[in-house]
Order: structure tokens, then C-alpha cells, then sequence
DNA sequence: TGTACATCAGTGAACGCGCGTTCACTGATGTAC
DNA sequence: TGTACATCAGTGAACGCGCGTTCACTGATGTAC
């Protein structure tokens, strides 16, 4: 026999009850318990398709990465030059942060927490097939001369760390920051770190 | 009467420790029991000194953080012009992390832990305090115009960004990244980005 | 088309473990005179 | 110098709560013939 259609349904419930739950109560109060009461699913409905809570939120930290990875690459396939791509791809992660705010908390905190160590395989499987294919599309530009040579885990880190550091502040509401703003000159500035001269 | 000496003694035994077990066990094994079974110190002695878990593992984070803004303001302050005062900071940044592995995980780890959250004033006042005389430094640069004109958040993201991305990668042993390959080029590349045209 | 059956999906009471915390107490240290 | 006393420091058994998980069960769905 099949899986029933149904059974999706309530797998979405909990996925977004789950994020909700997070958004609204933070580490903390991200339990079984609130999730259940959250989705209205019951406890034993939660189990027969995610296993454990462990992995529920493994399941739903890796759609959020899914989420920006595929919006992130969907920006960098309209882009032809080694500078419209990486505008594209700082633009991008800053688009999917103030649009999918719950989602980008949720990965931002979700990073060292613990419950994810168990799936940590599964999750680094899926992190890599999103992300070779932007690496190819740098090295093949850097190959051209388009971009600095510099190693591979050097442009990611560049091209990531301010965006990510900049969501991470706009976050947690210790810094206010417009995000906005930073948007106007973020992406320029990351890619004068990886122009050539 | 004053406070005895000795109770700094056992501050000290608790905090390096705590530090201990969370590298060791992460933040699933970061608990009460786990510390004072580490420490030596009984579990009384550790609500006499810190009031609750939380109020140590806040204490803990506002050590770490010390620690590491300390060594990012004493490399600014041996730095002249507005170049070598970036390349400094990267580079302090790198260093922290490579020579204090267990408090610059802890730093990572714990940013959105809940269990700071009730001492939240605390540690924005403590980070406040330290962060604002590296803004002064920069905010003079550039109103000479040794840094290209932005926004004071747009300069702090740019900075801090990818040396905090590089340690986050390596610090999770997911990406392997040599911390040392990255320290070569990266403080000049963060600089390129907020260099004067 | 109808019926039997296997499997998927959903339910919620119950359980045990380990967590953070409390508390009544003893011992150590410094101060006052 | 000696003694009384207040406060700091340290101890560990005990507690209650809420967490993740289990399990025996009922209901729904699709398949086979």
C-alpha cells in the first residue's frame, strides 16, 4: 500500500505549527507538547511520521535551508556576469531573511542546537547538493578571470558572512538595523571584496 | 564582611568547567549536574555564586565575549591608519577562535540559546560598552576619508561577517576549512570592501 | 461492482527519567572590641 | 592577643515538574480478486 494524501497534510501542519511554535517561543518553548497543541495533530500522529521530535526539526530546519538555497540559486541562474551573481546572491539571502523571518530564525538558532546532531548526515547531504552547484558557477566565473583567485571556502565565506551577519543582527533585535538599508549597499560592497583589480 | 577569596577560587573552578563540558558534550549535555560532576564544586555552592544555571551560563558568555572583543580593541589600538586597523580586526577575529576554541564555540553556539534571555540587559550593555570604542575608531577613519562612506551597521557586517562566517565552518567540522589558509587572505579582502575607490 | 484485507494514519493516557531548584544545615573567614 | 559574632561559602539529600517517548488501540484508505 501507498502513503495516503492525507498524511502530508498533517506532516505540513506540524511543520508549520512547529516554526510558529519557535517564532513565538524560542528554544525554550519549542516542546513536543506545544507543537502537538499548536497543529492540533496528535502526539502519537507527530510520532508515526517524523519518528521523534528530533526529527520533526530536523525535517523542518532542512526545508528551511531548501527554501533559501533554492531562492538563492534561482537568483544566480538569471545572472550572466560574475558581478550580477554575486549582487543576485547577497540580494537573495537578504530577501528570503526579511520574507521568511520565522524560517530564518529558525536556521540561524538551529545551527549548534543540539537536537539536529543526530540527523547531521542526512542534513549535510542535502547542504551539499544545494550548494555545488553555486560553487561551480563561481569557479567557472573565477576561471575566466572574472572573479579574484582566491580558495573556494574563502568566496563562499565572503560572500555569505555579511549577509549572514546582517540577518543575524536585523534577528535578534540587540542592534536594530534596517534591513532595508543594508540592502541599498551590502551587495555592491561584497563584491568589491572579489573584483579583480 | 567582604567576600572571601576563596569563592572566586570556586567562580573560576565552575566557569572553566562549564566551558569544559559544553565542548565536550555540546548543548544537549550542558547541564547542572554535568558541571558540578566536572567542577568538583557542589551543587549549592554553584546557586550561592550564580543564583541559577542560567545566571552561569550568562556569566560564562559575558567572560567569552570579553575575552574576544579585548583582543579585537588591543589589535585597533596598536593600528594607525584605517587599513591596518581592518586587516587587525580580521585577524584578531581568526586568532580568538584559533586559540580559544572552546569559548568561541560557546560564543557561536549560545547566541540564541533562551538561556541567556533573562540576562539579556546585561550582555547588550556589556557588548555595548565594548563594541562602541571600535566604532569611534572606524567612525574618525572614515570621516577622513580612509574608509569609503557607509552606513556605521554596513561597516560592522562587513567586518565581522566573514571572519565569523570562517569560524562558524570551522568550528562544525561540517565544511573542513584550514582556519590558517583563510587568516592569509582574508583580512586584506574584508578590507577591499571598504577601502576608498 | 462488491467485499476482504493489509497497511497507513491518527489517538491519547500513561510512564519514567533527569532536569533545575530548594533548603536546612555545617564550616570558614574576617571584623569588632 | 583573645573571643564573640555576623556573614560568606559550601554541602548534598530531596522535590516536583515537564519533557520525550511508548503502546495498545481505533479509524481511514487503497488494493486484490
Amino acid at each position: 500500500m501507498v502513503k495516503q494524501q492525507r498524511g502530508e497534510a498533517t506532516v505540513e501542519q506540524l511543520l508549520t505549527a512547529a516554526l510558529r511554535v519557535y517564532a513565538e517561543s524560542g528554544q525554550q518553548g519549542f516542546t513536543v507538547n506545544a507543537v502537538t497543541a499548536a497543529s492540533g495533530v496528535s502526539l502519537g500522529s507527530l510520532y508515526h511520521h517524523f519518528g521523534s521530535f528530533d526529527g520533526l526539526a530536523a525535517a523542518l530546519y532542512i526545508r528551511c535551508m531548501g527554501r533559501l538555497f533554492d531562492g538563492m540559486m534561482a537568483a544566480l541562474e538569471r545572472s550572466r556576469t560574475a558581478r550580477t551573481g554575486v549582487l543576485a546572491l547577497v540580494q537573495a539571502y537578504l530577501d528570503f531573511t526579511r520574507e521568511n523571518q520565522d524560517a530564518a530564525l529558525f536556521l540561524h538558532a538551529s545551527a549548534y542546537s543540539g537536537y539536529l546532531a543526530v540527523h547531521e548526515a542526512e542534513i549535510r547531504a542535502v547542504k551539499e547538493e544545494k550548494l555545488t552547484p553555486m560553487a561551480v558557477w563561481m569557479w567557472t566565473r573565477m576561471e575566466k578571470g572574472e572573479i579574484r583567485p582566491l580558495p573556494g571556502p574563502v568566496v563562499e565565506v565572503l560572500v555569505i558572512g555579511p549577509p549572514c551577519e546582517a540577518a543575524r543582527r536585523w534577528l535578534s533585535n540587540t542592534y536594530d538595523l534596517d534591513l532595508d538599508e543594508v540592502a541599498k549597499v551590502l551587495p555592491d560592497a561584497v563584491w568589491r571584496s572579489l573584483r579583480p583589480e
